[in-house]
DNA sequence: GGGCTCCTGGAT
DNA sequence: ATCCAGGAGCCC
């Protein structure tokens, strides 16, 4: 479900209600969602504090004493949030973690377990909470000058590029089309065929709708919620995403949807000419 | 590269 | 009943 936007509201939530916490409680009830197995994870995690809270492209990362971090993947359905000590955990609640000083507990829930939780290090299969190591920068602590050699050097649809974390980390689905509307280039163009300008305009315009979407705590379309449990606000401010059929914002046409790379991916014909 | 797969739930 | 969904790994 989040992108970078999400990611960062949820992990700045996270920071403020867990740093410097110590973790007195792990309650686990899904080993699958682990690359790790409850009995070897209980024990690194139970008396540690919690140093910080990071956040690495989608991932959210805890920072444990002892040089190990928990890294949580939130898929398509993930949820990463404090609750109050009088509420039950929903279904699809796979790990409850309980801190010292704080009243309630932090749950991980995913519906659809696409996400997951790694311990960085360990190195069960069949866990998509994977690593941070094959992820590429950031793409908010990049530099222009190295996203336009990074892009300079693909040749491939400008879409299915900005979604490869493996290039650069942070956009998903929403964020990719959001952007490449706002740099008006289509996103079935070709990333060989753009010139410095036409890269550089990209480049602006992801970090103009990121900022703008962290500044309205992330997107909600059905389930994102922050580390409180409330809802984002982002979602108003789509210009194309969810907008087929819709009047596209500068010209009036309708906005069009098609596939690139098995996503859903919208744009306008008019503004975002092949 | 693209296609299939993992999984649940909501909309049509 | 069928299609679709903020993701991503694995298969040619």
């Amino acid at each position: 479900m989040p992108e970078l936007p999400e990611a960062e509201t949820i992990a700045e939530g996270l920071k403020v209600k867990l740093v410097g916490k110590r973790i007195n409680g792990v309650h686990i009830k899904r080993r699958d969602v682990l690359n790790i197995t409850p009995q070897r994870l209980r024990p690194l995690l139970l008396r540690r504090r919690i140093l910080s809270v990071e956040r690495m492209g989608k991932k959210i990362i805890l920072q444990l004493e002892g040089k190990r971090s928990l890294i949580f993947s939130l898929g398509m359905s993930g949820q990463l949030y404090t609750l109050p000590p009088e509420v039950k955990p929903p279904p699809h609640t796979h790990l409850i973690i309980e801190f010292s000083g704080l009243a309630g507990a932090l749950i991980f829930r995913d519906p659809r377990r696409f996400g997951g939780v790694s311990l960085e290090g360990e190195g069960l299969p069949k866990t998509s909470g994977s690593s941070i190591r094959n992820l590429g920068p950031d793409i908010l602590s990049i530099s222009e000058e190295d996203f336009i050699a990074l892009m300079g050097r693909k040749k491939r649809q400008l879409k299915a590029l900005l979604l490869d974390q493996g290039l650069i980390c942070g956009l998903g689905n929403i964020y990719t089309d959001e952007s490449l509307f706002r740099a008006r280039l289509h996103p079935g163009r070709r990333s060989d065929g753009l010139n410095v300008d036409d890269m550089s305009k990209l480049y602006n315009a992801i970090r103009q709708v990121l900022a703008e979407a962290i500044s309205a705590g992330g997107s909600s379309i059905s389930d994102y919620v922050d580390a409180q449990g409330e809802a984002g606000n982002f979602q108003v401010n789509h210009r194309v995403y969810g907008k087929e059929g819709e009047p596209c914002p500068n010209c009036g046409n309708k906005i069009a949807k098609m596939k690139i790379g098995g996503r859903g991916t919208h744009y306008c014909p008019h503004c975002q000419p092949g």
